[in-house]
DNA sequence: TTCAATGTTTAGAC
DNA sequence: GGTCTAAACATTGA
C-alpha cells in the first residue's frame, strides 16, 4: 500500500465511494483507496464504542486485532480503525490525490447506477461491448456499471424477468430498459434494506443488513419463487453462482408487431 | 476426507 | 480485440 510511514500524522479530510471503492482523503496530497473484496471488513473502535462495516466473520464481534486484522489506523483520539480480510483478497492503496481518477482500479470503471449519467441507452452501449456474452455476467463486469456485483446482478435479472443466461446481442430494447430498471430497483432495495449482510453491525445495538431477507432469487435455490412458486434454479455463469426463475425469467421476448 | 462453494478482480490463454 | 479460466486465499458445508 506503499509506505504507511506517509499516512503519519495527516488529518482525514474526507470519506467518498468510486464503485467498490473506498476513498478516504488526508492532507499533504495524500488518499487511500479501500478495496474489500469478498472477506474485508472495516472495524473503528474507542473503548466501548464500535462501528463494524463490510463481510460478516465469526470473530468479528470479539477482540481487536483479531487473527485477520491486517492493517491497523490509530487515531490522535484514541480510537483505531482495524482492516481485517480473512481471505486477504482486499487491499489498501495510498496514491497522490490528484492521481485518483487516473489509477488502475478507477480509471476504467463505468456508470454510477443510481446517479444522472446512467440511462438505458448507456447501458445498452455499454453491454453491448460484450455481445456473446450472458447477460447476468456482463451486468457486473465494472467497466459496464459501476459496484454491481454477483448478488444485485442476480436481483437485476429476475426483476427485469430476463434469463441471466441470455446472449446481450439477443435482448431488445424493451429488455435493455426492463434491466436498467432492474438494477435500480435491486441496489434501491439493497441500500433499504442495508446492504446484504446478516450481521453487518452498524452499531452497539446492531443494525445488521436484511437485503437477503429480501431476495428473490440470491442464494434461494430449490426455494419457492416468491411470485410464482417455481423452484429457484442454481448454475454457473462466469464461474460465478446465478439464481433465477425458470418461469419468471424467460428467453427472448418478442415485440408484437 | 475431499471437493466445491463463497458479496471480487485480474492476468494469461486461446 | 473478445471470451473464458484460473488464481490470489481461508473457511465452511455437503
Amino acid at each position: 500500500m506503499g509506505d504507511p510511514k506517509k499516512a503519519e500524522g495527516k488529518l482525514v479530510l474526507n470519506i467518498g465511494r468510486k464503485a467498490k471503492i473506498l476513498v478516504i482523503n488526508l492532507t499533504g496530497d495524500i488518499t487511500l483507496l479501500f478495496h474489500l473484496k469478498m472477506s474485508g471488513q472495516l472495524i473503528w473502535m474507542k473503548t466501548k464504542d464500535k462501528i463494524i462495516g463490510g463481510h460478516p466473520t465469526a470473530d468479528m464481534q470479539g477482540k481487536m486485532p483479531s487473527a485477520h486484522t491486517r492493517v491497523i489506523f490509530s487515531f490522535s483520539d484514541g480510537s483505531k480503525l482495524f482492516f481485517n480480510d480473512q481471505r486477504k483478497f482486499g487491499w489498501i492503496r495510498m496514491v497522490n490525490s490528484g492521481q485518483v481518477a487516473g489509477d488502475s482500479s478507477i480509471n476504467n470503471l463505468g456508470p454510477e447506477p443510481l446517479k444522472k449519467g446512467f440511462t438505458w441507452q448507456v447501458l445498452k452501449q455499454n453491454l453491448l461491448r460484450h455481445k456473446s456474452m450472458p447477460v447476468k455476467v456482463v451486468v457486473m463486469d465494472q467497466s459496464v456499471v459501476s459496484g454491481v456485483g454477483n448478488i444485485y446482478s442476480n436481483e437485476a435479472c429476475f426483476n427485469a424477468k430476463i434469463d441471466p443466461r441470455l446472449k446481450v446481442a439477443s435482448l431488445n430494447d424493451k429488455q435493455f430498459q426492463s434491466l436498467y430498471q432492474g438494477i435500480i430497483k435491486a441496489l434501491k432495495e439493497g441500500i433499504k434494506r442495508g446492504g446484504s449482510t446478516r450481521a453487518h453491525f452498524v452499531d452497539a445495538q446492531g443494525h445488521k443488513g436484511y437485503f437477503l431477507d429480501y431476495a428473490f432469487v440470491y442464494g434461494r435455490d430449490f426455494k419457492a419463487c416468491k411470485v410464482c412458486g417455481t423452484k429457484i434454479k442454481k448454475i454457473q455463469l462466469g464461474g460465478r453462482g446465478t439464481y433465477f426463475c425458470p418461469n419468471c425469467q424467460k428467453g427472448v421476448i418478442r415485440d408484437r408487431t
